[in-house]
DNA sequence: CACCAGATGCAAATGATTTGCAGTTAGGTT
DNA sequence: AACCTAACTGCAAATCATTTGCATCTGGTG
């Protein structure tokens, strides 16, 4: 039902390698770094930053610092970030030196949303950008419907 | 350059012709919706709330207007939203009895878009449906790259 | 263990969008 | 043509996601 669960499951990466990867740009191993990274881990599925606070173990940080840390780990390409259909953005972590492009199937409803593998056809793509002069052209794509369980 | 620009020109939709959808549902055609709907049937364009209202001629009207009137018309299937790069939602007209289902692709420099009338092969959406037990199953696409103007 | 670039908390600012409310009007009705 | 009322509008305040200024703090390198 959710291979995509699975699949993440046997790759997800441990936190030191993670939090190794900071240390390599000579960024700061903070308590809410890690604990974001670790809740990242946790869940492969995309997070708002909402959500990610609301799953901060002890004390917890500061949204803004929640924020703060996401940009710096998209700079990083750490995470990846995804827009579904409400308008707050949600973040995924990245396999290092995996571009980490792929697509969602989003649940309107409950906005749960599983891992799609298909893609738009790169050469389709390239005639695109080629026919209009346009460079650097990527796409973002979603899928939206009614999952299983909103269905009744 | 810009074929969907010509390709829109012969069959943009007479003002008369989309003030009656209006009155049809029994909605009023006031000022600014009039103007709204004027604004747009000149721009073969995703619009801005923002730019539509800097669009209004004479004393134009409240920002909180078109807000709502955006609503209405979507709702009535007259236009249909876009989400490009940044946070603001984007409009255009849609013909009657059309779906309104494009894509774009936009510049991530200067936010032109220009229509794309490639899609998601209809075949593959249906299997990523069925494999996931969702229903109702659309999509969202929008390649971004940067434009002939943009790239110096 | 001192130092300082890099981080954080907090509060205020921003930008897009929504909403409550009281006054206005389009357009069907008499 | 005057009437009536649901549909609209302006205005201001509220919301929501996100950003930023600033004073303070701290990881990790020397």
């Amino acid at each position: 039902m959710k291979p995509c669960a699975h699949k993440h499951s046997h790759r997800r990466q441990e936190l030191p390698a993670l939090t190794e990867r900071l240390r390599r740009q000579s960024r700061k191993i903070t308590g809410p770094r890690a604990a974001i990274l670790e809740i990242l881990r946790q869940h492969p599925h995309p997070l708002t930053n909402k959500e990610i606070f609301s799953e901060m173990p002890g004390s917890g940080c500061d949204l803004a610092t929640i924020y703060r840390s996401m940009h710096l780990l998209e700079k990083m390409d750490m995470v990846k970030r995804f827009h579904f259909h409400d308008g707050a953005a949600r973040f995924e972590l990245v396999e290092e030196g995996d571009p980490g492009h792929h697509h969602h199937l989003v649940c309107t409803e409950c906005s749960e949303a599983v891992q799609v593998e298909e893609c738009f056809p790169a050469d389709v793509e390239k005639k695109i950008a080629a026919r209009n002069g346009f460079k650097s052209v990527t796409h973002r794509l979603e899928f939206f419907g009614i999952c299983p369980d909103c269905q009744k």
